[in-house]
DNA sequence: CAGTATCCATTTCGATACTG
DNA sequence: CAGTATCGAAATGGATACTG
């Protein structure tokens, strides 16, 4: 790690923290992921080599702490690990209001899914077993489909049917479901202009938005001043 | 500028804002600098080139704009840009609670005396003209001693003896000096183990402290929870 | 004042394959 | 599961000199 031979604090933290990736691990740890290969997957064009070198980093400068835990490695925030939970919510707050809008290059199937079903509203879900069948018509034939399984307060995510009755069928395109996501289009302004369909038994069709959480940045408002979700 | 392929608004916000130097050149927009030799004082160690090409990414981005005044190329922040001021001040806050003491790689005295000339309390100072000499002993001949003149609610910096008469002459070395100005010590308890001096009259002496600012981090509280400042 | 232009050493990182 | 090892292409950016 570089340094900008500053004294400023904020160039003393940019030292640390403005590495390529540094701050997307540090928001996967934020979301709870605490093991090598959970992480992978919520920064999957990093390679590994690259990930544990910035985790070396990260445990270095006392963010993170890595403990051997009986068979299995664990990755955790330290208290200034946490503390940087307001930076990461202020940089996505910004960059949901003042980047451009999606683009292909930032569509990316796995990703979607991935945090989709660490946002399930448990609560609002019913107690047995949901399963949610996700089609992306148009993501190629691998990505194509998608299981999200919700029992015992567990969720998993599949990419092969893993053969339970499902509960509720979404289509839509990779592009509709992101937008979706981040709150670019609501899920009814979707639906209304047929980019998004529920297969489901109707007391169930109705319910199924609620499950979903949505991005945590999906309802910050954007610089228009028009609410996007209410249109 | 690359980008990271994650429809993430934190990863969004961050294939703009993680280039090297980017935050470093809008802290300074944000600190009111607009010329861009008045920036290249506040990032020294950055090339024309490169602080040239960061302002071209910045205003393709819609963070800054750039205007031909007559005679003058003026920079500023656009309201897009002027909403990163939380974000910059959050890091701030990160880096003084959280990252190391400093370090000799991270003092400039240049750098301490362009944050000292621009933070005066002009309010608190006489109305008439007031010379603030400088002098860190430990640096090297030609960044050992600095003139910061105010006069007429300007302030300007000098590295020649300007000629008037001064006011109060403050002595130190350079690490003390920056110690200060980010609240690592606090001025009387450099006063008090004879890091550091002022010379002047005694009804001056004692008000000297109250015209420099400091740094806008350095009342942050530390972790360890002891009020270095009190101390 | 506000940049251009050029060169090249260094760094970075992605891809790929392998390991205890 | 949690990494290591290696390699080479590409990007980065520092130094330096120059310009309207």
């Amino acid at each position: 790690m570089s340094t900008y031979g500053q004294f400023c604090p904020v160039a003393r933290a940019m030292d640390l923290l403005d590495e390529r990736w540094t701050l997307l691990v540090i928001r996967e740890l934020l979301e709870g992921s605490r093991h090598f290969n959970e992480l992978r997957r919520g920064v999957p064009r990093m390679s590994t080599a690259l990930l544990t070198k910035r985790l070396r980093t990260l445990v270095a400068a006392g963010i993170v702490e890595r403990h051997e835990d009986t068979s299995r490695v664990v990755y955790e925030l330290t208290p200034a690990g946490q503390e940087l939970r307001g930076i990461v919510e202020a940089l996505g707050t910004w960059g949901i209001r003042w980047m451009p809008e999606l683009g292909d290059e930032h569509l990316d199937p796995h990703l979607l899914l991935w945090d989709l079903h660490r946002n399930l509203d448990l609560d609002a879900m019913p107690d047995t077993r949901t399963v949610l069948a996700f089609h992306l018509h148009d993501t190629r034939p691998a990505a194509r489909d998608w299981w999200v399984v919700a029992s015992d307060g567990q969720v998993d995510l599949c990419d092969v049917d893993p053969g339970w009755e499902v509960t509720a069928r979404i289509e839509a395109s990779l592009e509709t479901l992101t937008r979706v996501w981040v709150g670019e289009i609501a899920w009814e302004q979707a639906v209304r202009v047929g980019a998004l369909r529920t297969i489901a038994a109707e007391s169930i069709r109705r319910q199924v938005p609620r499950w979903l959480k949505l991005s945590a940045f999906a309802k910050v408002p954007r610089p228009g001043g028009g609410d996007v979700l209410g249109a």
